[in-house]
DNA sequence: AATATTTACTTTAGGCTTAAACTATATACA
DNA sequence: TGTATATAGTTTAAGCCTAAAGTAAATATT
């Protein structure tokens, strides 16, 4: 427990973890960091997408998820992997579908299910988002040392598990 | 960059990350990976304060800033630390204003401003959610391992640094 | 002093997200 | 077969969030 031991570099910007106190605990100290690390790149790449291809994430991320399944995934499906729930996707499909860029194919099989996937179109503008995309992650990544990466990508996998069996627990 | 040669773990629940292919380059995936973190935890935490105390994350966030300043703040001043925009402070103040917990106080000196504090009543109630709060990060990242916890801790403050850097690199 | 610019906050329109209620279909089982 | 339960997807209401436009007041410039 010998992370830290007073407040936060007061000379940088403000942020959450600038809120914890010389007194609170490590743990939630780290977790104000992680969460605005996250915030920081996530609102970046927003604004990319926003301003470089007129785009949403959410929209860019269920695009993402098809690209790589051509015959197409289930709503439920789309679903379970974002982590977001099924009248999220609805909604988020309809966009898409109204631009053009993924379609609903009726399965024979399951008269309540359809098969979403990218269109041509879809398929060509995703991919230069794509690119333009994994360029701004490297460039950002790519300024950690080696070894930051790989700790960084461990202790994370050790912080998904423990998160994920969490979430489990209290499912039930 | 030897972090991870083919696609993650099949066994697991499926989430953002396992979107990434075997060719995609290890920085996504890493990106993929702090992603889904954040957003199992946050969900976790939401879900905890919706349920247990009937509040939502940004209610929290907010009247966490404002606990450590008992003068209060200015609305502009919680909008650069929570980084999110004037609007959304008012949206939420409003809320909070409504139920009792803060309180805005107009401010001689300049007309335009208003300091937002916490009203005894906020103070009692955030105190209580804090304490929960707290509990909640601390079972879930105590479950990490000493090492990992410093080595996220030393990488995320590298993290930050660099996305604080090329943020305010793209503002001009 | 008069004008221009900046700052603090609010409002508005549009998109995302959730939980809960709802419709339609499929599956289990009695 | 008939009924109960579960599943796939949609709709709805409410809240969050942003960018952009708007209002009022403060500050800088001429």
């Amino acid at each position: 427990m010998t992370i830290l031991t007073h407040s936060s570099d007061d000379a940088t910007t403000p942020d959450l973890e600038s809120r914890a106190g010389p007194n609170d605990h490590d743990n939630l100290r780290l977790w104000l960091r992680l969460l605005t690390c996250c915030n920081l790149i996530e609102g970046d790449v927003r604004s990319r997408l926003r301003t470089e291809f007129e785009t949403t994430l959410p929209r860019f991320d269920l695009m993402a998820q098809l690209l790589r399944v051509p015959e197409g995934m289930k709503m439920s499906e789309l679903s379970r992997h974002m982590m977001v729930t099924n009248g999220n996707i609805t909604g988020i499909t309809d966009q898409l579908e109204k631009e053009g860029l993924v379609e609903r194919v009726k399965v024979a099989s399951d008269r309540r299910s359809s098969i979403i996937r990218l269109t041509p179109k879809g398929k060509r503008s995703f991919k230069r988002m794509a690119d333009a995309h994994e360029k701004w992650i490297r460039d950002l990544f790519g300024g950690l040392s080696e070894h930051s990466r790989k700790a960084l990508f461990d202790a994370l996998g050790e912080l998904k598990l423990l998160a994920q069996t969490r979430l489990q627990a209290n499912e039930k």
